[in-house]
DNA sequence: AGCACGCCGACT
DNA sequence: GTCGGCGTGCTC
């Protein structure tokens, strides 16, 4: 006979480190519960949600301490087996508590009881009415009412919302009323973009593709990445590969970064998927979101699309794992719980031996240097689809132009082409990865610099609003036409930002329309995806931007793309600053010339002679590469050491150091145990020293080798001395060391 | 997280 | 005398 499982592990979903361990609940008022249920259970004197993540036949515990659970919250499990054991992964390699990854795994509006079945009223015919002559129940003048009878005859059950629309509410009313019609709840899915035609539309794969394709198909499980130059036709690849996953009764989880999730995406794969895929991203509203997770669950829908989050997407025998434009460093969350979606897509792939697909015209140095180790096999698409070639890159010596007389930040080069380009009647994108008027102002006469009270960084100047902002912390502060300090009325700006561009552009070419796209522009909910559209209507000659312009879209009438900073992202204090330079510079340029018309790329540096640009000109990524992988092995950075920050963060200065000091000789410690893995080790304050009034100042260390113990001893320090007033954490390979 | 228990200051 | 401050400890 079965033994009986009479106990459940519990995990109470509260967010605190003495209840974050498995309580145990008796079984007997509940014999239905499954391992991955959510329950409610008595916690204390008061009644909490929790979630089964084990069934058993005995308990230490006393008996006496254990209490039944009260209520089941789920028919069917919403963890699966793979969720359970992928939460243990992420407490271990995090340190986050067992809750944490739970909900990682559930849309928020299941907790807390929230969870609300979207339900609409229906209203349908009166089974027995049908059939019968309608004068007897509904007398001729009655118009209306009569009207809206052979309405339902004809459509069966409609949406009331829907219906009275065009019929009028008081006959619908005096129907139900009179039991004619039948008012019902039910639930309705809520599916964004679902009026878009499912077009089928299959295109030719080039040679390229083809062999992509059938070395994917033929290694199953295995792991890839494709190195494919802008308008290469990865998606298509893509979306062969999750076809033939669906074929195979499988699923597949497909990842772009927050910023490419524009509708025209979503459109791209409803049109080939239809109601199979699901899409999962922060535009969505809660609600919208939550129905798309559960046509996951319930199998309804077998393709999950969306952002870093969608891969916890609910799907089982997952087939494919699909990871576009895999530099992007907003796969990596910069806040708690900081997972990095590869590893997650790892973990996924190789439990459900399903294929991981990593995708890029600019692979990160660390997932092209696992092509190298046989980790990953490359696949790589040289040519474009449309057999363009890809634009000629000019590169402009900012330098020399201004030693030649020439102080405006648009080069005679920039100019004369974009004078060119406007009158042949093309358009133009104008790429500055900086918002606002100019990054900071400064005191021609006494050197002053308005900085944020509370962060310690200098302050942007935005015309729009004539108003100095904190980019930490968005704090506005008026513009004074006087130096605070002396009183000087002459002030200068520092370097320009894209409302600086827009108002030059307008001065230069007064006829014509410029949009602007970034940070400020992009606020409310479709701003972002009215712009991109305005700009394709042709409604704006030039569209200016921060990087948000550089991913997706095609604008075939763009004939120019102007760079008119490209050393900005090159001199941060960050050891990927390089790869990403060389990644900005590829993805915007290759916004020009996609379609009939050649396109020219004009790209201004202070320092041109740095080799990412030569790279990047000449479309060498192989050689960019090799030379940054050379730069990486010498100086031990990574792929050739794991990079770990621990950052604290507190209000009280004196506090901060000196748990800082007492942190770094805990490490110092450690490193002298494993002296061959520490290959650096120091303590500072943060590049940026305070942001909204809190110290920052960090220990930062490079390791080789296996860093799994030592990861796991740095976590018992920083365990060791958080405390309220004062935050600690790890960062592993930080996206940023701001 | 919440809530009880518990031990010291100013109030009708 | 008591009301109530929030430090500490516990929840199967």
């Amino acid at each position: 006979m079965q033994k009986q499982l009479l106990y459940a592990e519990v995990i109470v979903d509260i967010a605190v480190s003495d209840v974050d361990r498995i309580f145990d609940y008796s079984t007997v008022n509940t014999p239905n519960v499954a391992v991955g249920m959510r329950v409610l259970v008595p916690f204390g004197n008061r009644e909490i949600e929790g979630y089964v993540i084990a069934l058993k036949e005995n308990s230490l515990l006393d008996s006496k301490k254990i209490k039944p659970i009260s209520k089941l919250l789920d028919a069917m499990p919403v963890f699966s087996s793979e969720m359970l054991a992928l939460k243990d992964y992420l407490v271990k390699t995090l340190r986050i508590k067992s809750v944490n990854a739970l909900r990682l795994f559930i849309p928020s509006q299941m907790r807390k009881g929230r969870i609300k079945e979207l339900t609409k009223a229906f209203i349908s015919i009166n089974p027995e009415y049908i059939g019968m002559p309608t004068e007897q129940f509904i007398k001729p003048p009655a118009l209306a009412q009569l009207e809206l009878f052979e309405y339902l005859l004809q459509n069966g059950e409609t949406m009331q919302s829907e219906l009275t629309q065009n019929f009028s509410a008081s006959s619908l009313k005096n129907l139900i009323m009179r039991g004619i019609v039948l008012q019902n709840e039910h639930s309705v899915r809520r599916i964004p973009y679902k009026d878009i035609a499912k077009e089928n539309e299959k295109h030719i794969l080039t040679l390229e593709q083809e062999v992509a394709l059938n070395t994917i198909q033929s290694n199953q499980g295995n792991k890839f990445l494709i190195h494919g130059v802008t308008g290469s036709g990865k998606t298509e690849v893509y979306m062969r590969v999750i076809a033939s996953a669906l074929e195979q009764g499988k699923t597949a989880i497909m990842l772009v970064p927050e910023i490419a999730l524009t509708p025209q995406v979503f459109k791209n794969f409803r049109a080939r998927f239809g109601d199979k895929v699901a899409l999962l991203h922060s535009g969505l509203s809660a609600g919208e979101r939550f129905d798309e997770w559960r046509r996951l669950i319930s199998g309804e829908a077998l393709v999950a699309v969306g952002a870093r989050s969608a891969i916890f997407a609910p799907l089982q025998n997952i087939g494919a794992i699909i990871i576009d434009e895999e530099h992007d460093s907003s796969y990596n969350a910069d806040s708690n719980p900081r997972y990095k979606a590869h590893e997650v897509a790892q973990f996924r792939a190789e439990f459900n031996n399903a294929s991981l697909i990593l995708g890029s015209a600019t692979p990160s140095i660390e997932s092209y240097y696992k092509t190298k180790t046989g980790e990953f096999n490359l696949i790589e698409l040289n040519e474009r689809v449309n057999k363009k070639p890809l634009p000629e890159i000019e590169l402009v010596d900012m330098c020399a132009e201004l030693f030649e007389g020439n102080n405006s930040f648009f080069s005679r080069s920039l100019k004369a082409n974009l004078a060119e380009c406007l009158e042949n009647g093309n358009q133009a994108m104008l790429f500055i990865n900086r918002r606002g008027y100019a990054s900071y102002l400064i005191c021609r006469s006494c050197g002053h610099v308005p900085k944020c009270a509370s962060c310690e960084v200098s302050l942007v100047y935005h015309r729009e609003d004539n108003a100095l902002k904190c980019h930490f912390c968005s704090a506005r502060y008026a513009k004074l036409d006087l130096c605070s300090e002396c009183k000087s009325e002459s002030i200068k700006s520092g370097h320009v930002g894209t409302e600086r561009v827009v108002e030059e552009l307008n001065k230069i070419f007064p006829s014509v329309r410029v949009l602007r796209m970034d940070n400020d522009t992009t606020r409310t909910k479709d701003a972002h995806a009215n712009i991109l559209e305005a700009f394709s209507k042709g409604e704006a000659q030039v569209l200016v931007g921060t990087q948000m312009i550089a991913k997706g879209h095609d604008f075939p009438s763009v004939t120019l793309v102007g760079i008119l900073d490209a050393d900005l992202s090159l001199y941060f204090a960050d050891y990927r600053a390089i790869e990403r330079t060389y990644s900005l510079i590829t993805q915007v340029s290759g916004r020009a010339g996609r379609d009939e018309k050649a396109g020219k790329v004009v790209m201004q540096s202070y320092t041109p002679k740095h080799y990412v640009y030569k790279y990047a000109i000449e479309n060498d990524y192989k050689g960019f590469f090799e030379k940054e992988l050379n730069l990486r092995e010498a100086s031990k950075y990574p792929p050739f050491a794991k990079f770990i920050r621990i950052l604290l963060s507190g209000e009280v200065e004196d506090l901060t150091v000196e748990v800082l000091k007492k942190v770094f000789d805990e490490v110092a410690i450690i490193s002298k145990e494993y002296p061959n893995q520490f290959v650096y080790l120091s303590a500072m304050r943060s590049p940026v020293k305070r942001i909204q009034n809190k110290y920052r100042m960090q220990v930062l260390c490079r390791l080789v080798g296996d860093i799994e113990e030592i990861s796991q001893k740095l976590f018992d320090i920083i365990e060791k001395y958080q405390n309220p007033k004062l935050n600690i954490f790890i960062e592993f390979n930080p996206n940023n060391l701001g």
